[in-house]
RNA sequence: GCACCCGUAGCUCAGCUGGAUAGAGCGUUGCCCUCCGAAGGCAAAGGUCACACGUUCGAAUCGUGUCGGGUGCGCCA
């Protein structure tokens, strides 16, 4: 991605154009009222017989021109006519404003593609914004498993959309190395270190970790230590055991993301926020008490399933309910330790601190009941300067050939994120977690992901590409195309300069029309936070794409490239070209490879 | 009981933060191709956007209620 300011898009454009001339009818017929342009877009219409564009810039500022909307879509027309890069204009309906571009709106759009290259699509709505994503973060107990997966494809791919749009992203893993579960965690090692010195140590009991990915841990420690720890108290060995163990654990998880191309710029550790000395949990709770959002009372028992060793007590509570939660939170276990929330707050209040106010963390599904107290926490922490965006990502089915993948029940036995990925690829999963919206249920066949047909999606978009460059290939072989290196651009500029205007069938244009949609899209998906729209978009440009392929069988003068034509073959190559950059752009975010030959 | 998410074609899902006659893939049906540029193409049928009120120029989209599905509900993370 090329660091140069990206230059305004054209919805961007139009958009600009219409409010200047919406500020301009104000003054000139003083609206009493003054002028709020904030709800005036420019958008394309579904209809293609209602031209290129559409404003709804007459329906939604009639009150403030204390006119009727049709009168004021007339209005606006008029001015609209005289634009440049319009060829005509009609009023609709209750009072659309319908754009029809000059055809050489199109191309000049292509050639902003083909000037910009990899940049194309970069948008300055950023504005080189912090912005911290917080994503994984799965417990240092074990390898990760399908489970995990996508939410960290999805917090992936949300931070490069960012980027792309010109935030400045941080990638940050939470790891919970300080709760319970750790020094379980520590047992079931110190375990497999007996087992590793020679020990029969029988079934593992209930409550432990029973996966032989625990055994390396043990042998590690045996090798390390010898027998030493064997004699030790279980007070004495467990800081080591659990260290060692988080450690290992943690390398294992980086390596995984790693075989996703998941690489986090900052891995925060828990247990570093209650260090003796520097305890940021307790000085956070200090911080809110003198605020008084802390206090001391009791909770009313839960709800739902019964709670079995339930006991009424007087804790140490956060004042959720004044920040929108339903129930105030605990802080402290009955044992003095403090509750995961606790720390929690301390690590947002930390990211707060570190000059973040855009925070966004990516949950799986069983976490949606902690959204509303960690909002509430990040509005205390912050004063309400920062603001906490939750994405949820839903559960995945994996599937094979429709069947579903049987997971033992047996402990220990689950499908690591390692063996999908194995299986088929880094490239279809990532693609297939981002082609579903982040909050519905999504299956995951592994059968029909790797297939080569036009029913799976990844297969389709990577096609579109590497059927891009065939015909660069082809048109090298016939000589219509010099052979000019891809790294730095240069066939890129060589097309550039082709005739563009010769481009002027309707299935051409409508082509040209969807790339020049490529900026508005990674906006919109942008500051949604929803990565699924470049899919989506990716997909729907290959297959229009493929389509005009197709039309090439019936219709040889739609061909691309056309023998005794060598300018309309160049304009057509570069029409290719814009397409294979903008795939390659879109696929490049959601963290795909763009081959130039299926295999 | 409460909170959050979801409910769109037979199935799986989009629907660009409120726009016009609600879209795509699969499946179904019909035609074409299977020597031009392999991993097929074109077209048709298919809808009370769960339901009912409300907000306004305008609602699949926002609000309220109902029904149905999922998730969660001190001291697990």
């Amino acid at each position: 991605m090329a660091d140069k300011p990206a230059s305004p898009h054209l919805f961007a454009d139009v958009l600009a154009r219409v409010h200047a001339i919406c500020a301009a009818l104000a003054t000139e017929d003083n609206w009493p009222g003054g002028i709020e342009l904030s709800r005036v877009v420019v958008e394309p219409p579904r209809e293609a017989s209602h031209g290129d564009m559409a404003t709804n810039a007459a329906m939604v500022l009639a009150k403030e021109a204390k006119a009727k909307p049709r009168d004021l879509a007339e209005k606006i027309s008029a001015k609209l006519r005289a634009d440049e890069l319009v060829a005509s204009v009609e009023v609709a309906g209750p009072g659309f404003v319908n754009l029809t571009l000059k055809p050489t709106v199109w191309t000049d759009a292509l050639r902003v593609v083909l000037r910009e290259g990899a940049a194309y699509g970069q948008t300055a709505v950023g504005g080189n914004e912090k912005v911290n994503v917080e994503y994984v973060s799965a417990n240092p107990t074990g390898p990760m498993h399908v489970g995990h997966c996508r939410g960290a494809v999805f917090g992936d791919a949300l931070c490069s959309l960012l980027q792309f749009a010109g935030f400045d992203v941080i990638r940050e893993y939470y790891i919970n190395d300080a709760g319970a579960q750790v020094d379980v965690l520590a047992r079931s090692a110190y375990l497999r270190y007996r087992e590793a010195l020679g020990e029969d140590i029988g079934a593992i009991p209930e409550g432990l970790y029973p996966g032989d990915y625990l055994k390396p841990v043990g042998q590690a420690l045996a090798k390390e230590y010898g027998d030493k720890l064997r004699s030790m108290r279980e007070a004495a060995w467990l800081p080591i055991v659990r260290d060692k163990a988080i450690a290992m654990m943690m390398a294992e998880i980086k390596d995984d993301l790693a075989a996703l191309n998941i690489k986090h710029d900052v891995f925060f550790s828990e247990r570093s926020l209650i260090e003796t000395g520097n305890n940021k949990v307790a000085e956070t709770i200090d911080f809110l008490r003198d605020k008084g959002d802390i206090y001391d009372g009791r909770l009313p028992p839960p709800k739902g399933k019964p709670v079995e060793d339930y006991e009424d007590r007087e804790q140490t509570l956060f004042r959720a309910t004044a920040y929108g939660d339903d129930v105030d939170r605990p802080l402290i276990k009955s044992d003095g330790s403090y509750t995961y929330f606790a720390s929690d707050i301390a690590n947002h209040r930390n990211k707060f601190e570190r000059g973040f106010n855009n925070l966004i963390d990516v949950f799986g599904a069983d976490h949606g009941g902690y959204v509303k107290r960690m909002q509430a926490a990040v509005k205390a922490v912050s004063a309400g300067k920062a603001e906490l965006d939750v994405k949820i990502v839903q559960l995945v089915r994996l599937l094979r050939n429709g069947e579903p993948v049987k997971m033992s029940k047996r402990a220990g036995e689950f499908v690591t994120l390692r063996e999908v990925v194995d299986e088929v690829g880094s490239d279809a999963v990532r693609f297939m977690m981002l082609f579903r919206k982040n909050d519905a249920v999504l299956d995951f066949d592994l059968a029909k992901v790797i297939e080569q047909t036009k029913d799976n999606a990844v297969f389709y978009v990577q096609y579109g590409h590497a059927r891009g460059h065939s015909v660069f290939r082809n048109a090298r072989q016939q000589g219509v195309l010099p052979d000019l290196p891809d790294e730095d651009g240069a066939r890129r500029k060589y097309l550039a300069d082709a005739a563009l205007e010769r481009l002027s069938d309707p299935s051409e244009l409508s082509l040209l029309k969807q790339l020049a949609l490529y900026p508005r899209m990674i906006e919109a998906a942008a500051v949604a936070h929803e990565p699924h729209r470049i899919a989506f978009y990716l997909y729907d440009l290959a297959s229009e794409f493929h389509a005009l392929w197709n039309k090439g069988g019936d219709l040889p003068y739609l061909r691309f490239i056309i023998n005794n034509d060598a300018e309309i073959t160049r304009a057509r190559l570069a029409m290719v070209q814009g397409v294979v950059s903008v795939l390659a752009s879109g696929l490049a975010v959601l963290g795909v490879q763009a081959p130039t030959e299926m295999r």
